[in-house]
DNA sequence: GTAGCTGCAAACGATTTGCAGTGTT
DNA sequence: AACACTGCAAATCGTTTGCAGCTAC
């Protein structure tokens, strides 16, 4: 995770945009988060280096990167917006005694939902994409998650 | 869909909340409601019926169904929360060029990913809850989507 | 009678907007 | 130079809250 400055520029280039100092430093930002966070921690965590940008930029710019598809928007069950760098099609773990969100990722997962759409007919719609949502509580909140 | 006075009366008494017009009318007005409506919504719908309700006796009252596992509440991709009298475990199709969201079930999908689920462990996690979330567009915005 | 519920208005948090000024191309 | 982008403050939207009066039990 982790672009360089070279690769944040050339992505945000491709794209027709502006290269701004608040742009990469968000989308740098955005990249280098493990969590899903929201508009306010990605402003919080880039404004001592950036003293003079403000929350509303922050909003904007993620606002436009997801408009170019270069991060996606994740609504929680709390109806509050998070931001997610990765853009390939994946799942995530809501969990509720911690507020975190997890990525979950499986192949074999993927595999059965693709195939069982495939072989559904949804006659008048055309999916955009699917993923699956599975909500719970850690046991021990102070220890992460494994899956094996 | 659409329980009688008499049924929703004793669904409310059953959890030891106190029987009101208000609580009934809301109760009533989601279980007829075939979209998953907003808040809002389902204000709107009742009040012409029941000038003297307010908005914030609707939200509370459905935050309190909803506590009593009676309804749930839904969080839509754009970040603001809908009503849903279903409380089985079921799937959402979120259609985003007419806002709507439809209830999606398929028995087989229900044990596909159950069983998917269960051959995974998932350490120091309890699941709460799984689901499907399904994103697309009408390609006739006018028409239904049949499921075939 | 009392605890719980309602309605109102005000407060709230998250997000968006208008606009004048600034920066990128 | 033109236009897109930023920063600020104010506005907005959906939702929640405080509290005085009312209602079900």
């Amino acid at each position: 995770m982790g672009l360089d400055l070279e690769a944040v520029t050339g992505v945000l280039a491709s794209k027709g945009l502006k290269i701004t100092h608040q742009r990469i430093v968000v989308y740098q930002a955005l990249l280098a988060a493990k969590n899903h966070p929201t508009a306010e921690q990605i402003y919080d965590s880039i404004k001592s280096q950036n003293p003079s940008i403000s929350l509303a930029t922050v909003y904007k710019t993620l606002e436009t990167l997801a408009e170019n598809l270069l991060i996606h928007k994740v609504s929680t069950p709390q109806g509050t917006m998070r931001y997610d760098a990765r853009i390939d099609n994946h799942n995530h773990i809501y969990i509720s005694n911690t507020n975190e969100i997890l990525d979950y990722e499986d192949e074999e997962l993927s595999k059965i939902l693709l195939n069982y759409l495939k072989k559904k007919n949804f006659d008048n719609l055309s999916i955009t994409d699917f993923k699956v949502q599975i909500k719970g509580e850690k046991i021990n909140p102070d220890k992460g998650i494994s899956i094996t």
